[in-house]
DNA sequence: TTTGGTGTAGACAAATCTGTCTACTAGACA
DNA sequence: TGTCTAGTAGACAGATTTGTCTACACCAAA
């Protein structure tokens, strides 16, 4: 521990040939696919060395893990940026995310499941990353149904759940015209009659 | 017209070679997707000669476009098979074909959505194909909610949309404890209460 | 001044990818 | 018998894949 040279403001930052490996990659796995996108391209939008690369991610799956893991922390971020409020409004402010992701230019639908129809294996460290952020949207939407006093918020989190990710693909794949509507529509009816009326 | 020799019994008949590709093709691209398979292992596993296989799907992506249009075919027989019901129980038999599906060995979600996964291009012919089954579908849907007496159908087959993609994803990536319980809750809050009660 | 860390540039290997092409075989039919 | 069709076997080209390795440059700290 003695003797290390770490400035206090290097808590936290990373190198940043690492990180220009990870943001192009997040970039391109997410708008061309995983298997689609191969190192020579990444180091060369990069413009890093492929030395440099292979002293990051040992091996491309791992930089797969990092783009998992990458995606999650944006995710939580924009979760983050919703701020306190009542748990009904923070549900539906969440779900009003989707149609801010699917207003996006270049928006290719949920990050997660594109990977895991690339990732056949189950056990693989890629499925697990995204097994791992899905457990941690679920919590959250069931602590928010139980402190919105909803009577089963582990069931209905498991609805919310698999409207979450059908609202995914129906924007990116059918582009419905009332995308907004038919998000609180589909919510709305899964929450049941709010509380205060 | 006149003097063409095919029997009456090769009408609808294709060639055992092309068959044997394409259903190999089915398995190993459901089984591992699109990208993930080469041409020289589905050759190989067909047991049929690369200029043969060139000769019926003149590129990759073709033979992807057939597997794409073989999947509606299998899905399409599939509801066929559920017969002649009220329309309520028809929808009801619909969803529980998820939970049927995902209790089958190899199991690996969605295949369209799989595939859509991997063709970035909503353009791209696989990608034509896929939103042609998906259409299919959702207009099947919609048909069963008017004679259901659904006030909005269409609305109510995006929503039900919505839930089958959800319910492929979830029975595949979570898993969940009691999936038909799930499919059922989920169906049955977005009809409505039935007319009969 | 020397040493260690970080990075660049790029050759190289070995495998795999799609797609083309040649040469051959077997059966059906006229 | 001769011809046409379907199919086999496999070499080949050219590109691309992941991953390793060598040689060099720069900077900061001891």
């Amino acid at each position: 521990m003695a003797g290390h040279t770490t400035d206090i403001t290097d808590i936290g930052r990373e190198s940043s040939a690492r990180n220009r490996v990870l943001d192009t990659a997040t970039r391109l796995f997410y708008a061309e696919g995983v298997h689609a996108v191969g190192i020579d391209r990444i180091i060369a939008e990069a413009g890093v060395a492929k030395a440099t690369f292979y002293k990051y991610f040992p091996a491309k799956d791992e930089l797969v893990r990092a783009y998992i893991q990458n995606q999650s922390r944006l995710g939580r971020a924009a979760i983050d940026r919703i701020g306190k409020r009542p748990a009904r409004d923070t549900v539906l402010a969440i779900f009003d995310l989707v149609a801010d992701a699917a207003a996006q230019p270049g928006y290719r639908g949920c990050p997660f499941l594109n990977a895991a129809a690339e990732y056949p294996d189950p056990d693989h460290p890629v499925r697990q990353a995204i097994g791992e952020h899905r457990r941690w949207k679920h919590d959250l939407l069931r602590d928010l149904l139980a402190a919105d006093g909803n009577p089963d918020p582990n069931t209905s989190a498991d609805i919310l759940t698999v409207a979450g990710d059908g609202l995914l693909i129906a924007s990116h794949l059918d582009k419905p015209a009332n995308l907004r509507q038919l998000i609180r529509e589909t919510i709305l009816q899964i929450l049941g009659p709010s509380a205060d009326r």
